[in-house]
DNA sequence: CTGAAAGCGCTAACAC
DNA sequence: GTGTTAGCGCTTTCAG
């Protein structure tokens, strides 16, 4: 036997269609008896709706999209794990989509998504063209971005704070005696990397210590391979760092193999320290020094926007900044001298 | 401007509803002309159509739902990955669902998801009453089963051959000059653990090997806890072991740690292997022997069986094994005398 | 080759 | 309180 609609329900109970409706969503206008009777019947048969018919009644899919960049990437897919919660909580299903590096990726899947009738998308992907996101926000359509601040402050926004987190980093770094700072860092033209330089610097000046521009090593990638590569470089410099702040972890992890192969001790002979705190930082024979921040949160604060958009308000907050937290672990270092 | 719909199309070409859609969806009956133009028109426009209105009418949604344990778990976001991407492939996209430890979370899961109007579930949670399984299976209910083996084999199920893959680590610590090979498993109301257990004991018996039950200790959880725990009880017994069998890199990771506390060296003192071989065993300061499956055949796989249950057909393979391959790193030592 | 009409399952006026 | 009607956007008979 298929599924029974609403209008079996109708026919079972001698009700009308409308009468069924109106049972099943408790309406006010309904005498007990009957919205008991219905909904006893919907039960014993597993009446279901079917969110289809209702969503093209409604306008309204109780979906929602979630383009993502790499769910292999641990720290992504702690986002999406928090958001699929919350979504799940406020009654949401999620649609998701991971992009990598297509670039056309992000446009083809916010088409796909809408065409599939979610009410709004949450983007945490990197790279995207601002003009599409002006279109979608010209048309009122809800959406909100994770992670990422675009240069012209387009619609809901939801970040961590990079430069304090980089800030904590060095001053951390150099309260604990370290002084030759190198950074290695990502690509130039994502707003995340150039907070990040900025910060650091910024901190190098606040604590009144020479900015060494040799030390300062701009990847392409947030990668492991970007570590891997510029570490070597730095290695083989005349004046070494004894500290490296990297953008993130993954890079991190890629300098820390390079300082294990060459026969040097973290953090004796250098210290590491990344960002982001991914699952792996917390290994017992990694212990990397890393800057989190809280995932629920950002997630969270990200669903509960998109939904506020989607009720047709107007989003209070449209920049949200999340302050990070610093994680010391083994590889900075500790107190010198 | 809202988006224009078939209707609105047809208006402005002149044509009526069924022209246009029948000129959309390249349907043979049709002048080229007319389906020039409303092409042409349509593409001026940016019409999209409305799968909630197609799948209405077609009952057929062009959504599939996956409900996954972990996300966050680097193994299973390898599948989702790659069946995220085989799904986008085929014109589907995806609707996803982690369950954690849930039991009720699958039920309503699949439930939330057939209100959705999903066209196909594709399962890979670990805990499922069978019944609920059955009830979709017997209504014809396109569903595939992933990484789950079942007593009563219902439905489609792939997973990798557990029991091959600890016969190669078992086989592999045995030539290497192992001999005492302990082993670290999940819950035994798992058939996934209950496999690799009796793998176990039967590569030992193959190769003359008694089984010494207290080198058998059984967890509750494939989990880093579960490692952490039983090691210890395993190093506290009169009679250590050379090697650890762990049922997962997790459990694995947990065993690690709690020899390299114990000032043991891996793998000089106790050999360790794990099984998945996640992402982190890879790590240069890790290095795990473990067992490694192609994710992408997994995931390619099943979408595809349940492409074909959803167009109807009755899928070839209900029970497909995939064969592992035996990844060799550091934690299981070399070659002994 | 094209149009008119019906209907997928549901909800919201509008009557009674 | 309840039923009738209409319609969301689309496809698909069935006529012409």
């Amino acid at each position: 036997m298929k599924r029974p609609t609403l209008k079996d329900l109708a026919e079972m109970t001698g009700f009308s269609a409308a009468t069924v409706s109106r049972a099943l969503n408790d309406h006010p206008r309904i005498s007990r008896k009957a919205k008991n009777r219905i909904i006893e019947t919907a039960r014993k048969v597993g009446y279901q709706p079917n969110l289809i018919a209702r969503g093209l009644r409604e306008k309204k899919s109780y979906l929602i999209g979630l383009i993502i960049y790499d769910l292999q990437n641990s720290f992504h897919a702690a986002v999406t794990r928090s958001i699929l919660e919350e979504a799940q909580y406020e009654g949401y299903q999620v649609i998701i989509r991971s992009t990598m590096d297509h670039a056309s990726g992000v446009i083809e899947a916010i088409e796909d998504m809408r065409r599939a009738g979610v009410d709004g998308i949450i983007i945490t992907a990197t790279r995207l063209e601002e003009s599409s996101l002006e279109d979608l926000i010209k048309e009122q359509f809800p959406v909100v971005q994770l992670m990422r601040r675009l240069e012209k402050n387009t619609g809901v926004q939801i970040v961590p704070d990079g430069a304090y987190g980089i800030q904590m980093l060095v001053t951390h770094l150099l309260r604990i005696g370290h002084q030759k700072i190198a950074m290695i860092g990502g690509p130039d033209d994502l707003s995340t990397s150039r907070t990040r330089y900025e910060a650091y610097y910024q901190a190098l000046q606040e604590n009144n210590v020479p900015v060494d521009r040799n030390l300062v090593l701009k990847g392409c990638a947030f990668s492991y391979e970007t570590g891997y590569k510029f570490c070597k470089i730095l290695l083989r410099q005349v004046s070494k760092p004894d500290a490296i702040v990297c953008a993130d972890d993954l890079i991190a992890f890629g300098a820390m193999q390079v300082i294990d192969e060459a026969g040097l001790s973290i953090p004796e002979d250098i210290a590491v320290v990344g960002f982001d705190d991914c699952d792996m930082s917390a290994h017992p024979r990694i212990q990397l020094t890393s800057v989190k921040y809280d995932m629920k949160l950002l997630a969270q604060l990200a669903v509960k926007s998109l939904l506020e958009q989607i009720d047709g308000l107007i989003p209070v907050h449209k920049l949200i900044d999340i302050v990070p937290q610093l994680v010391v672990r083994k590889t900075c270092g500790y107190l010198k001298g």
